[in-house]
DNA sequence: CGGGATCCAAACAGATACTG
DNA sequence: CAGTATCTGTTTGGATCCCG
């Protein structure tokens, strides 16, 4: 008789690939594409203007972040062939979906994040002479 | 007179750093961040056993995820110094705090993956052949 | 104006071997 | 058991130049 039973319930394992908080974050978490959801929040606006308002990115990855946003469907891009071209975007109704949770995020920040910046400061300050 | 007034109410720029969403995915997006958190979920569990229940991690990105973690103030780490050592984390009164926002993002999957995964295969097909 | 293409540096992640 | 150290490959991000 092995020793493979236990006391708690057994744990499933826990896959990438299956895990929700994973997939979300694959949408979400690049450097730039909440900001650049958080810059759409109040509607439809061009690209100029989203790179005007967010500080320090690249053309490259302002397109880049668009597209992917775009692929996954919580982005929609409108353009106009005029000369010189009008390119405008917008959230989706399942990008808009995505700012409630987004916003929980937000106010979890607001809430706790000089708690982290604190925490940083003893973990670093215990950790630095030994 | 210059043409920068508005008829909108004129947006302040977005900075990477004060942004609360960016700031919460700094903590929590890493690959493998999301997934030990759900492991700590249910109470104290062993280094050993993380590793067991999340398929494919490596012990330096376990280690290195769970230092994070803990310079962040979201996870204890406590050492027993028998031989072999024993070591159990838990995620500390912070760390617990962002599970509901945590959960927020994972109910938003639930409903709304199935939408994405639709959206990516539209894109790749309109997008392929031209 | 709104990109695409290319090149390069830095960050991240995995495999392997060694340790108290 | 729970790590550390090192090397290597992959991914990401930024800078620059070009285009309709």
């Amino acid at each position: 008789m092995n020793s493979s039973y236990s006391h708690k319930t057994i744990q499933p394992d826990i896959s990438l690939s299956i895990c929700g908080y994973s997939k979300v974050l694959e949408i979400v978490s690049n450097k730039w594409t909440a900001l650049v959801v958080y810059a759409m929040e109040d509607g439809v606006i061009r690209y100029g203007e989203i790179r005007r308002r967010i500080e320090g990115i690249s053309k490259k990855m302002l397109t880049q972040t668009l597209r992917q946003l775009e692929r996954n469907g919580l982005v929609k891009r409108v353009i106009t062939p005029s000369v010189p071209p009008i390119v405008e975007y917008s959230l989706t109704g399942l990008g808009e979906s995505l700012l409630e949770p987004m916003r929980t995020l937000n106010q979890w920040t607001k809430e706790n994040y000089s708690l982290v910046e604190q925490a940083r400061e003893n973990y670093d300050r215990d950790n630095s002479g030994e």
